[in-house]
DNA sequence: CTGAAAGCGCTTACAG
DNA sequence: CTGAAAGCGCTTACAG
């Protein structure tokens, strides 16, 4: 890439100290807020700067005080159902400090993984957030070693590497529904979870079973299906089966909005209870995480869960 | 932000150089694949360059040479529900030429568009793309004027800014829909559109409309709806009301994929034929547009409209 | 073909 | 409180 643009030779900071008169040094103090500028003179660098349009160069900038204000979203998945809200988290937790974010898509491949984690370590990251945007599970470390700069692992959790793993409290969400069943007076729950080999159908199943067991209730196992996939076909199929039952359930708990949806014909589908996933709030820890590690504060291994949310509606109001 | 990092002294080209024994602008030379260096020279310089692992500086030379290779997405919604693929055809075309994707999201607030293009541009970004992630719609300029870094709009379009804009050809995948209703037999087709007041609307009745025609045909004004969401539960519910009608239609297309889903009961759902959207295209357009125009292309302003694709399935298979 | 020199636009000790 | 000087790590004319 070349830059073919011309313009008409852009204000530097030279411009503005000659005609503040006084030196780069002192414009530069004003413009990062340093107490060492007379307040006259402040003034008056302020007003020229303003007066001539003058913009600070971010590059060079970064260039002298080795930091660049960047970190940048590494994802195995930039269309996963989860990417965009747990993106829109980090955005915000970054605009919040002036920090702006770079996007990459490694598609899952560890190769596409090492090459931009080269480049975006050209680029003088502060800091990065490797993210998956469909689904919990391990993964391996970085695919190119980073001793330098830090990072966070984002709706995905490394083994053993000294950094932070942000993730959904799935046990908890689950808990939560089963608790709020019960508080409406619901004693026989069926609960459709979701394929076997995910994560989530563990800790969610663990969570509907601590539930009932707490309540001095139990889980009958026969009500309890796992889905082959988080199709609504699946979740109307389940249902169906179990609500056929010659003693069937007093509730139903879907474990994913796709499934409760398959559950109920569309034109009888009241607003469903639902246990949200806390993805905005995910992505802002993350970022908040990443950026007090670039400020220098030690990270260590450890699953940060973050709590999920019940909202209720009519589905399960009396 | 402050780097609070200690390094080992990063290997700089100033390193390879004395190691290799030539100077900064040989090696600068090399890395940049300049013809003018004997071939042992190169040779030699490459191998030390991989000993010492050096890696060039992106920043330094942003400063020297005036270009970052970096562009930014500019978002009114990084949740609308295009919003991802669209970004994933930027990301894919931006990655080709090794160009860095900056992500930046104003929710559609101006004074945050204008703080954003700021931020971006004191970050010398060479282009913009700025997107609206879930509708189609005029919108005024840029919130802030730039007349030196080229941008596009994608999936909105400006009135008169000398740019173009990438937008979805909305009629003509209607008009491949209906064709294709044509092409199986049928000839009383009922069209279940969107709300009135998208633009989507029109263009997709527009489209319907001069298909039917071409073919000696006409659309009955009775056979068209206008959903006042795209909901699944407008989508049941209209075409209910068609379809219990003394005269049916023998097809029915409607405007989205969430009003065809209500159209149709979960359990007996075939695969729905669909017109799909071309938003990775659409995505990849508007980066090699934007880096057309970074490498000094002129610009101008216009709409360019990416074709949509007619997915055949089930549900229009006889 | 190769290198010395200048300079991109800032910030940072440091001297006064 | 203010500024002269150095320098971040590159690239780019230019001279030889």
């Amino acid at each position: 890439m070349t830059a073919a643009r011309s313009s008409p030779a852009r204000v530097t900071m030279r411009d503005v100290a000659t005609v503040a008169g006084v030196s780069t040094a002192t414009v530069s103090k004003v413009l990062n807020d340093r107490p060492d500028v007379g307040p006259e003179v402040r003034q008056r660098v302020l007003e020229t700067i303003s007066r001539l349009g003058y913009r600070v160069n971010t590059v060079a900038r970064g260039l002298r005080s080795r930091t660049t204000d960047t970190i940048a979203i590494l994802t195995d998945d930039l269309e996963g159902i989860f990417t965009t809200a747990l993106m829109r988290g980090v955005e915000e937790a970054a605009s919040e400090y002036d920090i702006s974010v770079l996007l990459a898509n490694s598609y899952g491949d560890p190769e596409k993984e090492r090459k931009h984690l080269r480049r975006l370590l050209d680029r003088q990251v502060d800091g990065l957030i490797i993210m998956s945007g469909n689904r919990v599970r391990p993964r391996s470390g970085p695919a190119l070693p980073m001793p330098d700069t830090p990072y966070v692992f984002l709706y995905e959790y490394g083994m053993s590497e000294p950094v932070p793993s942000i993730l959904p409290d799935d046990r908890g969400g689950a808990a939560l529904a089963a608790q709020h069943l019960l508080d409406i007076g619901r004693r026989r729950i069926g609960f459709i979870n979701g394929p076997a080999s995910w994560e989530a159908t563990a800790d969610r199943l663990d969570g509907v079973t601590a539930t009932l067991r707490a309540a001095g209730s139990v889980l009958d196992p026969s009500l309890v299906h796992h889905a082959t996939s988080w199709s609504p076909e699946d979740g109307h199929r389940l249902t169906h089966a179990m609500l056929t039952r010659p003693d069937p359930p007093d509730a139903v708990f879907c474990a994913s909005d796709d499934l409760a949806t398959g559950a109920l014909a569309v034109h009888q589908r009241p607003p469903l209870t639902t246990v949200a996933l806390p993805l905005l709030e995910m992505g802002r820890v993350a970022g908040q995480r990443l950026l007090a590690a670039v400020n220098g504060e030690p990270q260590r291994h450890e699953l940060i869960r973050v709590p999920c949310e019940l909202r209720v509606r009519a589905s399960t109001t009396r």
